[in-house]
RNA sequence: GCGGUCGUAGCUCAGUUGGAUAGAGCACGAGAUUCCUAAUCUCGGGGGCAUGGGUUCGAAUCCCCUCGAUCGCACCA
């Protein structure tokens, strides 16, 4: 019995019939729990390829599975669904599974080589509140895919090579001026606000004394430049390890277009006659002035979808961002990635189908590239939109949220939602430790589990309880709604890995921790079913059972997670 | 104007990738604690799944129209 149990029923009910379309069947808990554990919808299936009266065909099916011993009170309902029961003697024959490290661990990867490409926040400042959500929903996709047998590479892209550094550079610069003394005007309002340059400026200073203070820029500004994104990377890298969150690769574009990626990746898709010179049209949004009519380098992106053609090359004749993220994901598909995944926010939108069409076009359709759009997090302040003024160089970073309600509440949070869903981030409601927060929730729960071992050492003495030699049958009807979430394990595992779903698990443990503080108040009413018995040692040991594969759910989940289970609340 | 994402209970959201009488939490109403932590639980009211069509045994889910929200729309990232 290494299988989870979804797949055995599905196992049972393939043996039924003889057919290829397998793929069609599924075998699910159907919606309503009071029409059994499980559904199979494979006699519909069988009526449209036989052209046959599903209902018949389910009787014929219901019928050899009223055969098996593993099936329980099976029937078959309206259209043609075949509903049964799980034998209690069935699930409770997992439960020595359900304790063990591996559970739930199915092989869905077989060792893909998978690429998550995810924050690449712009090395000019620290990360904002807004970057921890593609940060987390990024990471505990990773992880989860890792779980499930992918072979994953977590990735940041260093947008290094910009304009925007060299303002950064600038930025820096005049700080450094004014540490010197050297500048009377203030801040230009081009120029980086925050006030982490100065600490930048410092450093530097501190490096090289005030070596720069007299010299042309054309002296400085490249040290200048490489100084701001070091140290802008470092301030990320700190930031990101304090979510719990570290890349395997730090991609440059710097690096790349300097090792001339981009020349050789253009010059393949020349040969291809995907690249031409031309002139777009002007976008309906630009009212007048700014545009000017101009011949430039063009990507054919139309032929794979696009609206239009896209630009690869600026006026000046440096390279577009697009050009320099085609090179980008050739160097990823050149690598040997079987898949990419990029997190990407909500504003970059209007990327994805040209970036789709470069990959697309480069790989010759045979590698797929999965865009995961994350929408914003609205900061709330105790029901009001929290105000953020970049100009001002007040937004909220990454490191406030986190300091102010913990790594393990962000993580959480962000993935109470779809990622294409709008999130609100209640700094108040977040930190109360209430029903309200589903964090505080699924840790009190996790808690309880472990007041109750504390119990059961209290009464019965510190010693072992082997999973293996407990009475699983001693357990009560009761924990069954528990022991069946738990059974479930596994096919939420699978659905939030193949839908690239990571919200899933923590909507899962909110079920998880329901079923068991259900479990809990009825023990208070009816002793009986308290997990630790002082006059039933047996019966106590497999409640002790449940309870242990209920922590080992959790304790994975949390892993996936990033998040640290807590054993005792304060 | 074009494109992306979205529209589910008063509020915040799930919805097993086409299944059965559409589900939670909050809020509202009524209950449970001499007890393994009441940071919890039990029960109740409340929804033509934005609108109109289409595809089929079957649609919140897939396709098209309309309405609304939101993001983007030469060169920035």
């Amino acid at each position: 019995m290494r299988e989870a149990l979804f797949q055995f029923y599905k196992n049972i009910v393939e043996k039924c019939v003889d057919i290829e379309w397998k793929d069609l069947i599924s075998v699910d808990p159907p919606k309503d729990a009071s029409f059994g554990d499980f559904s199979t919808n494979i006699a519909m299936i069988l009526a449209k390829k036989l052209n046959r009266n599903p209902v018949e065909i389910a009787e014929e099916i219901a019928n050899q599975l009223r055969n098996n011993e593993n099936v329980e009170r099976v029937e078959v309902k309206k259209p043609g669904f075949v509903n049964w029961f799980v034998p209690k003697k069935v699930l409770l024959a997992y439960l020595p599974q359900m304790c063990e490290k591996d559970y739930a661990r199915i092989n869905l990867g077989n060792g893909r080589k998978v690429n998550i490409e995810y924050v690449s926040a712009n090395p000019t400042g620290p990360i904002h509140a807004g970057h921890t959500r593609g940060a987390v929903s990024g990471d505990v996709l990773a992880e989860l895919l890792k779980f499930v047998g992918y072979d994953v590479t977590k990735e940041f892209y260093i947008n290094d090579a910009g304009k925007q550094i060299e303002i950064l550079a600038k930025s820096l610069h005049h700080r450094y001026m004014e540490l010197f003394g050297k500048t009377k005007e203030s801040l230009p309002n081009w120029a980086y606000p925050g006030a982490y340059l100065v600490d930048t400026a410092k450093k530097l200073a501190a490096k090289y004394g005030d070596k720069f203070v007299e010299t042309a820029e054309s002296e400085w500004l490249e040290i200048f430049k490489q100084f701001a994104i070091d140290d802008m990377l470092a301030m990320i890298k700190d930031d990101l390890h304090a979510l719990g969150v570290q890349h395997d690769v730090f991609s440059s574009e710097k690096d790349l277009v300097r090792s001339g990626a981009v020349d050789r990746v253009l010059e393949m898709l020349k040969g291809k006659n995907l690249i031409y010179r031309g002139v777009l049209p002007k976008p309906k949004s630009n009212d007048s002035e700014e545009w000017e009519e101009r011949e430039q380098l063009l990507f054919r992106s139309t032929e794979f979808g696009d609206d239009v053609d896209r630009p690869l090359q600026k006026s000046d004749g440096s390279w577009t961002y697009f050009a320099s993220d085609i090179a980008y994901h050739m160097n990823k598909i050149e690598r040997g990635f079987d898949e990419m995944i990029d997190f990407w926010g909500a504003d970059h939108g209007g990327y994805v189908k040209r970036m789709k069409a470069a990959v697309s076009a480069l790989s010759n359709g045979a590698k797929k590239l999965d865009v995961k759009l994350v929408q914003l997090v609205r900061l709330m302040e105790d029901g009001r939109e929290a105000k953020m003024s970049k100009r001002a160089g007040t937004f909220i970073t990454a490191r406030d949220i986190i300091d102010k309600v913990g790594k393990d509440v962000v993580r959480f949070i962000m993935l109470t939602r779809r990622d294409d869903a709008a999130l609100d981030f209640d700094f108040k409601k977040v930190v109360e430790q209430s029903k309200d927060n589903p964090v505080f929730y699924v840790q009190y729960a996790y808690a309880r589990t472990h007041s109750v071992l504390k119990q059961f050492e209290k009464t019965f003495g510190k010693q072992d309880v082997r999973i293996s030699e407990v009475n699983a049958n001693l357990l009560s009807e009761e924990c069954l709604p528990l022991l069946k979430t738990i059974a479930d394990w596994p096919r939420q595992v699978v659905m939030a890995a193949r839908n690239r779903e990571p919200h899933r698990i923590a909507f899962f443990l909110a079920d998880v921790a329901a079923a068991f503080h259900s479990l809990w108040n009825q023990g208070k009413e009816n002793t009986v079913l308290r997990c630790v018995l002082p006059d039933d040692f047996d019966k106590t040991c497999a409640n002790l059972a449940l309870i242990k594969a209920m922590q080992n759910v959790i304790e994975t989940a949390f892993s996936i997670m990033g998040i640290t289970a807590i054993k005792e609340l304060r």
